[in-house]
This record gives C-alpha cells, structure tokens and sequence, in this order.
DNA sequence: TTCCTTATTTATCGAATGACAAATTAAATA
DNA sequence: TATTTAATTTGTCATTCGATAAATAAGGAA
C-alpha cells in the first residue's frame, strides 16, 4: 500500500488518504509522540514522525491544544473498560479472587509506556480529566472494593469512608506505582507481576479486615471531613 | 529609566549582591519556578520572578541545564537525611513503631510540591539522578526495613530477596503516591496523613509476616532473577 | 480527456527561545 | 577623591515555535 509503481518514476511525493483514517492515524502517532517528548513538544517534530508537513495538522485540528485532547480522550475515556466494576462486584467469587483478577486485566491496560506518561504528563500540567480520572477510579473499583470487602467479612452495609477510600487508594497507588517504576523509571527488579499483585492484595485484604473492625462504623454520626 | 522615584532618595535601580549569596538565591527560586513551570519553562520567566534581567542567568550558570543540574542537587541530593536509616534499624524499638516514626518524618520531607513537581519532571525526563535516588531508597530503606522485619518476626538473617523488595516498594510507593495525589491532583480527602501512615504499616506487617513465613528463604540456592 | 474538489505542500509571519558581547554602573579599593 | 573591579543591563543574533495564506497536485466525476 505504501509502495504502490516499481517502475523507475515511483516514490509519489503525496500519498492522499481520506479525511477520517488519517485523523485517527494522526492521533494515534500523536499519542506516542507526546507520550515520548512530552506536550511541549513541537507540531514539527510530531509532523515529521507522521511524514507530513506541520501545516497538514492544522487542516485536522483548530490548534495544537485541540490535538492534545484528543490525545487526552483517547488515552483515558477510549481504555476504561464497562466490565470492571460488574467483575469486582460479582459475589458468586471470594474477592481475593476478583481483586487478583481485576488488578491483572487493568495493569494490562495502564501498564504500557504511552498510557503511564501521557498521564503523568497531564497530570502536572493540571488538566481537569485527570481529576475526572481519579473520581472515575474511586467510584467504579475502589468504593465498589470497600463496599464488596464489607460484605466479604459479614460487616453491615455501609457506605465506605474516607479513611477506608484513602487506605484503598494506598493499596492501588502502590500498584500503580510499580507500574511507573518498571515503564517509566527501569527500576524494576523482579518482573512477576502478577505476583506482586497478589502480594499486595493479601496485604490489602488482611490490613482492611483489621482496619474495618477495629473502627466500627459510627451508627448516624455523620462522617466527618 | 523606567522607575520614577517615588521616594525622593531610594529605590535603587540595581542592588548589587555578592556573588555566592545571589547565586544561592537563584538556585532556589529557580526550584520554586521550574517545579510549578516545568524545565521547558524560559530562562526570562525565572528571570522576571529573580527581578533581574536575563542574561545575568549566565553570569553565574554557563547554560540553562547547567542550572538545572543545580536544581536537582538541591532537591534530591540536600534534602536526604541520614539519620534516617540508624532510626529504621534502631532495635530498641518495635518495628511497627520505628516504620511510623520514619514515614512521618520521610513524608515531612518530600510531601511539599516542590520536591514532588522536581521528582515527577525530571523522572519523565529520564535523568539518571532519579535512578540514583531510587537505588538510595532501596539500600537505605526498604532493604534495611526487610532486615528489621526478619528480626521482628524470629526469622533467620537474610539479604532481602527481590520479590520482598518489590512488596516493600508497593507499601513505600502507596505513601508516595497518597502525596502525589494530595500535593499534585488535589484529590485527597482525608489529610490525616500519620491515620494513612499508620494504617498502611499496619496492613504491611501483617502481609510481609505472611509472606515471610509463605516463602520460607531457600537454603543456599541463590535467588533467580 | 477536462473540470472540480480538497488533501498536501511551500512560503512566511510574529513571537519566544537560549545564548553571547558590549555597554553601564554600583561598590570596593587606593 | 580617583581608580578599579565586577555585578547588572542593553542590545542583539540565530533558532524554533504555533499558526496562516497561498500555491500545488492527487483523484474522482463529467
């Protein structure tokens, strides 16, 4: 498709491709590119890797601002996936067994280069759909763990506190966080990561069984901020 | 030229700074810009918020990355205490109690935005002052908690095995992320930090007992990687 | 073929960048 | 005071940046 005449005259200056394959072709080069260089890197440099002139993209976006948040949805809307809350909240499994299973296939998603930077990136740059991130991740998985986890250990239903939501986002940071050292840093020694996970979530499940019954849940008392 | 004098006799248009002091000066206004900027940021912009022009940067860094350099140093290297690994490894106390002191006094240190802006841009950029650091963390910290914990739990002396080091990593990187998400994305909800701590020690022993006594240290067979 | 649409390139603008040389001037020294 | 030193500014250069307008050409339609 490429290299279409063998004949001594070929190498076609302009290869012309219909307006929405190359849209997409261009976000998707965009990805890796910002992923790699970061956003202030320049439209020529992105041009070049796509092979066109830097004029070109301003034929597909207003500006450079409007590529990177089509990086942005791209990355963080495109790659959430529906089933994971209904997996973490299917109680015909113990939810050891759910939290191994739903940390493997979601760390099969986050963890690539592209996603950890461009979220890094975004995120001390203080776009707001990193914040919409976060919300996402604390009532999709991690209110619905606290939620399955009092049920698992016979507690009353109960919505989870803030104490509780943070101690999952510890358990969670902590897994994140070795995907930032194996993909970003290199700093990562042992490579088993399904191990890892397991590890963390016996720590997790043991650490919150203790937590939940040692401070139990105030009857009306309003939680407090 | 550009200031009238308000006063009749001051405002001096150049208030003159030996050398040592003035440089100092720049090194830790320049932490404070480039942390909320980014290292992409311009050489005039921290020469607006240093209220001196330009090219007097050059005057006492021969290049902008030189003067980054500095700004590492400053950040990782300056703010490193080491009392710190004498106290983890102090037996005088109970482990639990030692890793709580440490992570609060640690986190004292590094949960500012500063230290925690330096740390995530330069790890995107892939210097190899932030693998140092790593290693440091490791040699220094996790690894001697993995000794202590051996120690606590009546277990025979041993070297830390990678898959412990990476246990201990995910509890350090769990903390270290609760920071990032106070100081970086706003996105904390409980700022009771020694309630986070200690939970997330709590959870940590109790997982690292497990697995310590699951995995039973191998004899003489030298660890796979 | 000829015409027409539009994808793509060429050329360019104005602003911002890192860096340097030379001119100023504050402050120390004699 | 006069002289010297060096801290600081002024002026500028060569690149690079995002963005726009105009010219070119590929490919379908007539």
């Amino acid at each position: 498709m490429s290299k279409p005449n063998a004949t001594q005259t070929e190498t076609p200056k302009r290869k012309r491709l219909p307006s929405p394959e190359r849209r997409q072709d261009f976000i998707n080069k965009a990805i890796e590119f910002f992923a790699e260089e970061g956003f202030e890197s320049s439209t020529r440099g992105l041009a070049k890797k796509l092979g066109v002139t830097q004029p070109l993209l301003y034929r597909y976006f207003p500006s450079k601002d409007d590529l990177i948040s089509e990086v942005y949805g791209a990355v963080y809307v495109n790659r959430w996936l529906p089933e994971w809350e209904p997996l973490l909240r299917d109680r015909s499994r113990p939810l050891t067994e759910r939290l191994n299973t739903f940390y493997n296939i979601y760390t099969d998603v986050i963890f690539n280069r592209e996603w950890m930077r461009i979220y890094l990136f975004s995120g001390l740059k203080g776009v707001d759909i990193n914040r919409r991130y976060m919300q996402l991740v604390r009532q999709r998985i991690l209110e619905p763990i606290l939620i399955e986890a009092r049920a698992e250990f016979g507690l009353p239903d109960e919505p989870a506190r803030d104490c509780e939501v943070e101690f999952a986002w510890v358990m969670h940071g902590g897994i994140f966080y070795y995907g930032v050292r194996d993909l970003i840093y290199d700093s990562v020694i042992s490579t088993d990561k399904e191990r890892v996970i397991s590890d963390t979530i016996v720590a997790f499940m043991a650490g919150l069984e203790i937590k939940l019954r040692r401070d139990p849940p105030s009857k009306g008392e309003p939680q407090t901020v």
